[in-house]
DNA sequence: CACGAGACCTGTTCGC
DNA sequence: TGCGAACAGGTCTCGT
């Protein structure tokens, strides 16, 4: 389900509380419930359960995809891949199906990871860089500049769109911002990545800032049944559009597969380099 | 190294 | 209406 923009906004409503929802920040964990072992990654579910207890939430963050609670001693990491989701509940509400794992809080609180597809995980570990060191710079920071996303993307000779979602050399792009960003940035997805000037790349920076931002201030998108509350559906140039008039020049989207997954461009704003002819 | 295919899962939507 | 195929916001592993 999530990308960076839905992920980050998940993390801002358990750290901070969102209508009637408290914040997470300062409760403690009295028990966990394991209803399907398979989406606990680390450690077993047995030791998870035990050593949660009692640890303080001190912190709730986002690296990449992945959401980072600070506990008392441990670091508790879940990643919702594709239908999970988070949800802060009463603890008298009655079990929803697909509900994976119950983090049971202060009174009446629970936090309820519940994941249709079980592809979602969780680890419980004392040092987040075991979960997470093989990631990629984040595009939102400061000291990801466009100097080394332009050297990065020269030393790889790949298709642009597959490398921007490769979470070792980006972190928090998938399939929705990635298309949405060049199409802002008039790249087709299938650019060769060393082929790229200086000045696209900075367009092409810009661009994936923008629309990650977007993103995030429209609280992500929400598709399907399973993630809602977001907004930047609404904001969508070319994904889930084939067929649909580009909102910059009028030409159909077009919908093709890159990587094994749905891709969408517009192919008059969005040339391939070398191929000379232009779809009209 | 780069890429495609298959796996992991369940639910919804599309097409005949 | 019904039923199978295709598709879905992600990532991992294997073979070429």
């Amino acid at each position: 389900m999530p990308e960076l923009p839905e992920v980050e906004t998940i993390a801002r409503t358990l750290r901070l509380g969102y209508q009637e929802k408290p914040a997470l920040i300062g409760m403690s964990v009295s028990a966990v419930q394991v209803l399907w072992p398979g989406s606990i990654a680390v450690p077993q579910p047995a030791q998870l359960v035990e050593r949660m207890k009692g640890q303080v939430i001190q912190a709730i963050g986002r690296r990449a995809k992945y959401l980072v609670f600070t506990l008392s001693r441990d670091k508790l990491i879940i990643h919702l891949r594709m239908s999970g989701d988070l949800r802060v509940e009463h603890q008298d509400e009655p079990q929803a199906i697909h509900d994976r794992v119950i983090f049971f809080l202060n009174e009446p609180w629970r936090l309820t990871f519940n994941d249709a597809r079980k592809f979602g995980r969780v680890w419980l570990v004392d040092n987040a860089e075991s979960v997470l060191s093989g990631l990629g710079p984040e595009p939102l920071s400061d000291e990801f500049t466009v100097k080394r996303f332009y050297g990065r993307l020269q030393e790889r000779r790949r298709q642009l769109k597959p490398l921007l979602m490769d979470q070792s050399f980006l972190a928090g792009v998938g399939n929705i911002y990635a298309d949405e960003a060049l199409h802002s940035s008039k790249l087709h997805p299938l650019t060769i990545s060393n082929e790229l000037s200086f000045p696209q790349v900075e367009k092409l920076l810009t661009a994936i800032r923008e629309t990650l931002g977007l993103g995030i201030e429209q609280n992500g998108a929400s598709i399907d049944w399973v993630y809602r509350g977001g907004n930047f559906q609404n904001n969508f140039q070319v994904y889930a559009r084939a067929g649909e008039p580009c909102t910059t020049c009028g030409a159909p989207i077009v919908r093709i597969v890159v990587g094994q997954r749905g891709t969408y461009f517009c192919p008059v704003c969005q040339p391939q380099p070398g191929s000379g002819n232009i779809e009209g």
